[in-house]
Formats: structure tokens, C-alpha cells, sequence
DNA sequence: GCCAACGTTGGC
DNA sequence: GCCAACGTTGGC
């Protein structure tokens, strides 16, 4: 199997807040509709992990999810866009702030830094780590 | 609520 | 195939 890989997902709270998908237990990742961020949900294997973070309000990194089904046609569009489904792993003990984010050298490059507005990052092993230890959490 | 960034669309 | 107009996203 391909070595793992790493992900930042964003969503709005108002839209799908990281406590509803704990509530869920799994949810369809659907309406992307950026062709870069489909080429990410692509990428993703069963059993990558991802960042969830709560744009506009909170502005945080609150938990990590695991991809539970690789990409999929979209249902909820008829042209040719991707799915994913994830399934919460860990909420971080300390969610991890954009500007916490920023303050960190080592992070710069980041993805979710740099391509502001996609809402499909890669996240590099190394930044993954630099979060989880930031947000004060290690993977069960 | 405003505005900047940037991807997408459509006219030429 | 270029580029201006437009729409969307997301930070402030």
C-alpha cells in the first residue's frame, strides 16, 4: 500500500462543523467544485488522515478525520466532480489557529497558507506533526 | 459587510 | 488563445 498522506479539509461551521461529523460518525466530503481540489480528493486513499478546519468563524484546526471511502462521483452534481467520505478520528486538545499556523516558521509553506483559497490542501508529514503537536494530541 | 485574491466564463 | 468581467471564497 502507498504510504499514507496527509490532507487539510475546510469547511464552514455554520455549513458542516466538526462536531457534526462526530455526531455522524461519517459524511460524504461532496460540493467541491474547484478542479484542484478534486485532484486532491483523488489523491486520497483510504485511510489518509486530515486536517479539518473551520473556516470564516473559528478560523482553527479542530480535529483530524480519516478518509473512509477513496473519491467517488459526486452525487450531488450531474458534471464530473469528486467525493470523498471521511469518519472523525480526533478532536486536538488544543485546536490549532490560523494565525498560530502563520507564526510558525516551519509551517510557511503551507499549503493551506499559500493557496488561501482552496479548500483541498496537501499537508506534508513533517507539517502534520508540527500541528498535532501544536494542538497537544497524538493519533489513538 | 467589505475587499482582495483568484479561478472560471465568455466575447472577440 | 487572450483578456476582461464576473463570481466565489475567506480573512479582516
Amino acid at each position: 500500500m502507498a504510504r499514507k498522506r496527509y490532507w487539510l479539509v475546510k469547511s464552514e461551521p455554520f455549513k458542516y462543523p466538526w462536531s457534526k461529523l462526530v455526531t455522524d460518525g461519517r459524511t460524504h466530503w461532496d460540493g467541491v467544485r474547484n478542479y484542484e481540489a478534486r485532484n486532491n480528493l483523488r489523491a486520497m486513499a483510504v485511510g489518509d488522515l486530515c486536517l479539518f478546519y473551520h473556516s470564516n468563524e473559528g478560523k482553527e484546526i479542530v480535529g483530524v478525520a480519516r478518509v473512509a471511502r477513496a473519491a467517488y462521483p459526486d452525487p450531488t452534481s450531474d458534471e464530473d466532480w469528486s467525493c470523498v467520505d471521511v469518519e472523525p478520528v480526533v478532536a486536538l486538545a488544543k485546536p490549532v489557529s490560523l494565525d498560530a499556523v502563520r507564526g510558525r516558521k516551519s509551517l510557511a509553506a503551507m499549503q493551506m497558507l499559500t493557496r488561501n483559497r482552496l479548500s483541498v490542501t496537501a499537508v506534508t508529514a513533517a507539517e502534520m506533526k508540527t500541528i498535532l503537536a501544536m494542538g497537544e494530541t497524538t493519533l489513538p
